[in-house]
DNA sequence: ATCGTCACTATCCATAAGGTGCCTATATAT
DNA sequence: ATATATAGGCACCTTATGGATAGTGACGAT
């Protein structure tokens, strides 16, 4: 039997040696989360992407799509022109990826208020000691 | 079409003020995504998702069910016995969501022999000169 | 001549992740 | 009597990561 969703090729994401985990670990990140998906309709300048993701650093915009060309989702191209111009695209991998990472997206936007709504009330749960007569 | 992936609510991950920025933040950690995998064939006791987890820390274990009970994904069930017994089990939020990352979990699985070849051959790329004639 | 653009790189610091050990309470096993 | 299992809490520590700030080089615009 196998003991879990196992995939059928001995990979298993719950084995801390198996390369699926680090894979899994690679992706549970916010920015590699939002760089792959604002990739998905296609080539961006690293600027672009940039001003489309509020609130990130240049350095950790530059850290993740190195992380991500490492790893073969995202393709880097430099023109060498004055003043420099480099672009990403997602790579066929990146593109298949992107379609889930799409998915858990819009299911955080969908459930943004339930889920803060729980988080509301577990800290009324928490505070209410303070609130009582 | 709209400018981007953007939910038809106004719901935007990309800002970080957005709520969805603040879910997408919460579900980008390693030990979210294989506890509520783990818990997705049923309710599982404290224990059993420490030995199915390799290599979790019984404090990041913890701190994980806390959060995730916290968004109301996870219920937490106490019996009060002796020894203590402790049972954890996905909300229906959590089962929806579980699907989503159970498709990343075996999306890591499937294609973690293409990423690992990426990696070696990036690593290769840079470590060349050292192994170079 | 100075400012801004572009795509970075480097440095620092605060926070988070993660590890270790010790504590609770009691029923069961030895 | 001692040890084990259970599900933690609590305190301390080290390391890794995130994020902020500033700098680089070559140019174009003002």
């Amino acid at each position: 039997m196998d003991s879990d969703d196992t995939s059928p090729l001995g990979y298993d994401a719950f084995r801390r040696t198996c390369p699926s985990h680090t894979v899994l670990e690679m992706l549970a990140s916010k920015w590699v989360y939002l760089t792959v998906c604002a990739l998905r309709r296609g080539r961006l300048r690293n600027g672009e992407l940039a001003r489309k993701m509020e609130g990130i650093t240049p350095k950790m915009l530059t850290q993740t799509l190195r992380v991500l060309e490492r790893d073969g989702l995202v393709r880097r191209e430099v023109f060498p022109v004055i003043p420099p111009r480099v672009e990403y695209e997602l790579t066929e991998l990146g593109q298949n990826l992107a379609g889930l990472l799409s998915q858990i997206r819009s299911w955080a936007e969908e459930h943004a208020p339930e889920i803060k709504d729980a988080r509301a009330r577990a800290s009324a749960d928490h505070g209410e000691m303070a609130v009582a007569s």
